[in-house]
This record gives structure tokens, sequence and C-alpha cells, in this order.
DNA sequence: CTGTTAGCGCATTCAA
DNA sequence: TTGAATGCGCTAACAG
């Protein structure tokens, strides 16, 4: 009664696959039967179970094909995290690997599996995010792009994006960028610094590095290198100090090398600034290797202040002052959200962060 | 004509969600039409096209679902990543890290996503896999395991496994560990070294640290640990030294807080080994923190070789000098073997690796 | 360019 | 404990 059995999807790969019918009826049991024993197994004897099993396995049956279980249940048991920029940066970057690393543990907890969605840019944005198996998602743009968020939002499905506008349909999680810089800047300002550079993460997200583009700012709704931007100026403002002691440079894709560049563009400067402020700890250890390059010693010659607190951040000679953010309970946050969404209203969650004191900063070089 | 149109699903989630067929029937066309303007622009004009997008849009439907999309074409648009380890693992190790960034360029080329699974542990060892909606797999496991192995083979998808022996009916794609690490080791007999320690990845992946099981190692199939530990040994026997002459000590979780422990404890012995060999660039970092502990000039009194060359290596003072391998081009060649099967039999890419010298090699400082 | 037809493989009622 | 029937939502033939 039992099927030709063997190599049978090996030797030829166009043969139709074994279906959880033919099991039942190789295993002379009805669908349900089969089904149960892959299901609930405290639906049939564990005797038949195991016959049934190991029919299958005869058979080459693997179980139930997930797309069929999927369209049935309307369960994907697994959630979808976008990044604005392409895949790749998501492994690259430090932050979002963090970030990554905390979603990741939810997900080991509920036993939900994490698909990783590219953006093939530009038209077609939303392409892959209409299309994911998914039962939520987790949206994580360093620059706040509408469509990737609206795409999201047609979804339906719960979701949360990091640094989004709460006038989004749905849950947000931040942390206060603009008092985080402004706490890293009235640390230095608090050290006798009166004139710095600021290391900006790229507004617009789209390759420039040059002078801020202070004019476009105004267009965006949100992102981090805005709001932190606004930040430093607060505390210069608090201390009653001019706009002008404040030379900024954005520095595209988050790179050492590009911040390098730019931190020496900034260094070469008369009267010489100080101090950096750095939107991150890759931008800040750009900054580092520009003052060795011009023999300035930190912290006597320069302070250099970070943001995120990388691991390397400590790791990296001086050890960065640098803005601690929770990156990794942020994901971990985002993710609890996702598996378990709010009633009613949308959540905004805002994280704490703390300035962490470490050697690359000390009193001004000119300070009274 | 139109049902009713609004915040349907938003306000009320109990709501039958909108389908192709209440879509073609709002917009008066057959499903085939509704289901083209989304699939295939070019089969119904630009002007009908767009009018059945709008009403889709009025009513909430953002597309095709997935899984019935997927039940019917037989494709998932992803590929499956499985770590041996936690899922969390994935994101903490550096070489895994960049693995996953090799595969995350290869997915977004083919426009694919990447799913990463979760390996709920022992007893249900396969359930992930068995349920995962993708096109193929690819299994990165520090340590062997057959159970993951058998259950991806199970899926009968195009699937390749990262350092797994070439019995399993799938590609395999590698290094040559055995004849790295010989090379490796034979530098530091070049420059007169002749009493050894070994910091070793964890063998059985236990959370075991201590002296290395040799006996133990008789009984794994392949694991990156025991090849080089032969590797090692390898070039001591061709000059002639004695494997008394290598102290191993396994390091667990490739940490490298565990690593400082263990090198300090290797160079407490007398008479002291005068190089460290260590399996990964994170358990050499720990021995050059050991070596600071202890006041140790590397590379003066001791020299310390890595494996792996990540970003970390260079970065470290003194710089690594290590082996070399393409993380992410394995990561890339691998992704590359799923989405284009090779024809036939299984291949098995073997990946070349190099000696990169650095700082952190020197003469013996006992060499004649 | 449009409509009709027929499953994809399964989980789940419900009745036996 | 088991079996028969139903449809999840969609795409791909094919015929108009």
């Amino acid at each position: 009664m039992v099927t030709s059995v063997g190599q049978d999807g090996q030797s030829d790969g166009s043969q139709r696959a074994v279906t959880l019918l033919d099991l039942a009826r190789a295993a002379g049991v009805s669908r349900t039967t089969a089904s149960n024993a892959f299901n609930r197994p405290d639906q049939l004897s564990p005797k038949l179970r195991a016959r049934v099993l190991e029919i299958a396995d005869k058979m080459g049956y693997a179980g139930p094909n997930p797309m069929a279980r999927m369209l049935r249940t309307g369960r994907a048991g697994s959630i979808g995290v976008v990044f604005g920029k392409s895949l790749t940066y998501g492994f690259t970057d430090p932050t979002s690997i963090a970030f990554l690393k905390g979603v990741a543990s939810v997900c080991e907890k509920e036993g939900a599996s994490l698909l990783i969605l590219p953006e093939t840019g530009e038209a077609q944005v939303g392409n892959a995010i209409q299309g994911a198996a998914v039962d939520g998602f987790i949206v994580y743009c360093m620059h706040y792009l509408t469509a990737v968020n609206d795409a999201v939002a047609a979804r339906q499905l719960p979701s949360v994006a990091v640094s989004a506008p709460e006038t989004m349909p749905m849950s947000t999680i931040d942390i206060d960028d603009r008092s985080a810089a402004r706490e890293a800047a009235a640390h230095l300002i608090g050290l006798g610094h009166r004139r710095f550079g600021v290391l900006a993460l790229d507004v617009l997200g789209d390759g420039y590095d040059g002078p801020l583009r202070i004019d476009q700012m105004a267009k965006l709704e949100c992102t981090p290198s805005v709001d932190r931007y606004r930040g430093y100026r607060d505390a210069l403002a608090a201390a009653g100090l001019q706009d002008t002691d404040l030379q900024a440079f954005e520095v595209s894709g988050n790179s050492e090398d590009q911040a390098r560049k730019a931190a020496f563009k900034l260094l070469s400067q008369r009267p010489r600034p100080t101090a950096i402020l750095a939107m991150s700890d890759r931008l800040a250890v750009g900054a580092l290797l520009a003052a060795t390059d011009l023999g300035l010693d930190v912290p006597g010659d320069l302070s250099v202040v970070g943001f995120d607190d990388i691991p390397l951040a400590k790791a990296v000679t001086p050890a960065l002052t640098t803005v601690h953010q929770p990156l990794e309970e942020k994901g971990a946050a985002a993710a609890r959200l996702v598996f378990h969404p709010p009633k009613g209203r949308p959540r905004h969650l805002i994280l704490p962060t703390e300035l962490v004191v470490r050697d690359s900063t000390g009193l001004a070089p000119d300070a009274p």
C-alpha cells in the first residue's frame, strides 16, 4: 500500500512534492490524523503517531508545507525588520547590530524568526514590505522615510518605528536626542570649552559630505541628526554663546574615514575648536584619528565627545566620553511592542540616555 | 457600488480583511485584472491600473496576501540562516556578523529577504527549520550539529552548510583550517619560539572552560577548533617539537574575558610560553589583556597570533598578527550557492586564507 | 485587455 | 480518537 519510497525528491527535482494527503494515504489514516501527528501529539496514540512520523520520514515528507500552514492559520511566526538604508548597512553599523541583537533576543524568547527586508530603493519602496509574510514590523531608519512607514502602516500589522514622528499610526520608540546632546555639550562648556566643532550624521542620507545644510533641516520631520544639533545649540544658548562658535560638518555614512577628513578640516580652522561634538562614536573615533594626524593631544589639546556608547567607545585610546543609549534594549523593547501590541492607541516610548565621562574630555586648553 | 470604505481595519481589528475579490468587486473588474494591477502592470491600461490601485488604497488593501501568494507561486522570496547557537549569538560574534553581511549583500542583489531562525534548542531542534517559508537554507554552526543539518536536508531545498562534513547531502563552504593554523604556528616557530600556549574555541560548544579535552576531540566530525589544533600540532611536528610544548585551554563562548583568564593561567606556568596561538582574534585580544595584567610586553616578551582578522584585529594595540579569512565572502558565496544551486552534485568550496603579520609577533625572547 | 476556472496544501470545524 | 468537508487568498492557464 505504500507508494514508491526513497530518494524521490532527491533524484529528480521536478517530481511533485509529497503532501499531507499522500502521507495520510500511505499511512492508511485520514488527513486530520496525519496533520495531528505533527501539530497535536495529544490527539492520537503515541504509537500511531510514531508510525506516521516514520512513514513521513521514509517518504521524504519534512512536515506540513509552511506556506500552506501560514495561509491557513494566518500566522507567519516571524517579524520583519526594515532598514531605511541598504540591507547590508544593518550589519555594518555597530548601532544597528546592537539593535538587531536586542530584537533577536526577544524573537528567540517568543520562538519567532526574524525577517530582514531589503529596500531596493526609491521607486519600488514597499515592494518587499508588501510581500513579506510576517506578523509585524519594526522600522529602523536613520532617515525618516515616509514611503517606508506608509508601506508598513498599510499592512495593518502591529508595528513599531524607531525615531519616527508620533503622527504615524504606529508605536514608536526613541531616545530624547535633543536633551542628550544638550547634556554632552554642557559637559564641555563646564570644562571651559567655548569653540566647538560638530561632526554630524548626514541630515538627508544622500551621501553628502560638507558643511551642515542648516537650511535643509527645517524640512525634516525627525532625524536624530537634527535633534542632536538642536541640543548642542540649546546648551550653547544657555551658556550665552553664539551659534558661530559651532562649526558643523555632515559626514556621510557614519564613516570613520570621512569623519577623519571632516575633523581635519574642522581642526585646521583658526581659531581652532577646542572640542568636538560627534553625533556617533564612529565619528568621534574619526576625530581622534584626525587629532593624531595633527599631533594634537586628546584630551590635552582637544576634547571629544561621542554618542551611542558602542563597544568600541571604551576600547579605543583614549576611551571616549560619550552619550550612552540603550541600543540593545531599544531593539528588545521594539520587538516586545510588536509581539504584544498595546490595546487602543499606539505607545510612544522614550528610553533613557546617560552621559558617560571617560578619558577623551578635559579642561579646555585655553581655559582661564 | 463601492462597499463601505474608510478606517475599516483600523477601527476594529476583528473585521475580515479586504481580499483581492473584494477589491475586484469594488472596482468593477475581475479578480485577474485586480491581480494584474499589482503583479503585471503591462496587462492592463495604465489608467485602469491607477484606478484599481487607488480604490485598493481607499479600501485599505495593501496588496496581495503574501502567504496566499507564496502558497500559490511556491516561492517565498527569502532564504533562511540557521545558527547552531542562540539567535543572539549571530549578532554578537564579529565573525558571524561579517558572514551575515556577506549573505545580506547577495540577498539585496537578488531582491530577497533574509530570515534568521531561532534554535530553541535540544528537543525541538528543527521546528523552526521545518516551518520556515524560505527558498533555501544556509547553516552556520560553530559546532557541527547533526540534528540541524538533518532538519535542513529534509526540507529538500537548496542548502549550504558552513564547516560541515562533505558527507551531508548539501553544498558546503569552508576554509582550510588545518593548514591555516599550521602556517600561523610555523610563523612563530620561524621566529624562534618553542613553547606555546593555545587558546581554543570550545570543542563541544557546551560552555566548558579549562584544559583542552583532547579525548573528546576524536568524536567530532568537524569543527574549526579541532582542525586548527591539528594544524598547530602539524607545525610543531614538522619542527621536531613535542606535543608537550603546546599547552591548550578551551575558552567558552569566544569571550575576551574568559580568554584573559585562560591566558593568565597559561602565562603563569613555568617555563612560561613565549607565544600564544589563539583560535580567534577575540581570544587573542584576551591574551593581550592578560599580558598587560602580567606586565609582559607584546611582542617583546610574548608573541600572540589570532585567527579571523576581524576589524578589531588592526584596531587593537599592538595590531594583531592573525590569519585572515574572507568572512564576508564566505557569506556571499554561501548565499550565491543557495540562489543558484549547482546542477547535479553539491559543491564544496574552500576559500583561501592568508597569514597577516602585524605587530603582535616578534623574535622569541629566549632565542639564540 | 478581460473574465472563468481550478487548484496550491493545509487546519479546522463537526459528526461519528 | 478518527474522518469528511470546507475554504484561507491567491495566480496561472486559457478562452474570449
